[in-house]
DNA sequence: CGAGTTTGACCTGCGC
DNA sequence: GCGCAGGTCAAACTCG
């Protein structure tokens, strides 16, 4: 890591986050372009921190509002505290997101063939098969999180819920968990089971704050909107996708999506300069929300658009100049 | 029975 | 080189 966060490609106002407070108790903020802070060359993140209602020990994520990043309103003074609160979860997982991103620039076309030999020389004695087959996977992932230009885009937000599944519209399957440093709290890792995608998110909650779950997305799905909760069937509402037609192109698509589950929801694209995102820094959303139920404890529309503040977790509190 | 989860082993990168 | 921590694999297991 040699770029340092301070210069901060202001102009570009990347730094672009929000909070959504709807109550006490819900709090969203989403940060955008998180990684191109420190470096800016191709990885762009996007972090947030959105809090929703734990509901039954299933969320849904669909409770923002539609505003394009660079419009964001003034923090409120009531944001001020939350953010105070926040801050250090944030930069927690701010020093974590910046480790776990690799930056040496190892040449992105030359295939790593040292590795390949080295441990094959490890393990000669077995099935070359599957060794082979092994490796190959192995590279891959070592390789795809090496090489510069392949890197995938990191999303990570921050989750204000007291349940660690979030229903983003994809379906994961969890492929691993580990125990994380300093933490009381294991970290999970997700695979999109889509059969093309090959997206992951990991998810842990903070050692700061347990309340807090950090949800990372790596990768971009190849896909529409599977949908949903166990059980029942995938890319059936469809109806989104036809409503909005440029969330669902052939192309890669942000890593987060939120969106189906309910006429109102949200469909969150952030990303930058990722030509697999065009209209990045752009946050859709569908508000009508209906009257469920649940509503009590759903966001408030209204408190969602008069908490929305950036936030200052990077210390390059824009809204401070 | 298929899809998803659990969990220990294994691999890799990195700092000392 | 060694040990640690993060990340992934895959067999066994669970669930609908
Ligand atoms: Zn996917």
């Amino acid at each position: 890591m040699e770029k340092k966060p301070e210069e901060v490609k202001t102009e570009d106002s990347l730094m672009e986050s929000l909070t959504f407070c709807n109550s006490d108790r819900h709090v969203t903020t989403c940060f955008d372009d998180f990684t191109s802070i420190f470096e800016s060359d191709g990885e762009k993140s996007c972090l947030g921190f959105m809090d929703i209602h734990d509901n039954n020990g299933y969320s849904s994520l669909f409770d923002l509002i539609m505003m394009p990043w660079p419009c964001l309103p003034q923090p409120p003074p009531p944001l001020r505290a939350l953010d105070a609160i926040l801050d250090p979860c944030l930069q927690e997982l701010s020093s974590e997101i910046t480790a776990n991103i690799p930056t040496n620039p190892n040449s992105p076309s030359t295939s790593s063939t040292s590795t390949d030999e080295q441990t094959k020389a490890e393990k000669d004695g077995q099935q070359q098969d599957q060794d082979e087959h092994t490796n190959a996977k192995k590279q891959l992932k070592t390789k795809s999180k090496t090489q510069k230009g392949q890197r995938e885009p990191r999303f990570a937000f921050l989750t204000k819920s007291e349940v660690d599944l979030l229903d983003d519209g994809y379906r994961w399957r969890k492929y691993g968990q580990k125990a994380v440093k300093n933490s009381p709290f294991p970290r999970s890792y997700y695979r999109c089971t889509a059969s093309a995608c090959g997206v992951k998110k990991r998810l842990e909650r903070s050692s700061n704050d347990s309340s807090i779950v950090v949800t990372t997305y790596e990768g971009q799905h190849t896909h529409p909107c599977l949908v949903m909760p166990r059980g029942s069937k995938g890319i059936n509402n469809m109806s989104i996708g036809q409503t909005q037609p440029d969330l669902y192109p052939q192309q890669p698509l942000p890593p987060l999506y939120y969106l189906n589950l309910k006429p109102s929801l949200i469909s969150f694209a952030a990303g930058t300069n990722n030509p697999a995102f065009p209209d990045s820094r752009t946050i859709y959303q569908e508000k009508s929300f209906r009257p469920s139920p649940a509503s009590t404890g759903l966001v408030r529309d209204d408190e969602l658009l008069q908490d929305m503040v950036r936030s200052q977790m990077l210390k390059e509190p824009k809204y401070q100049q």
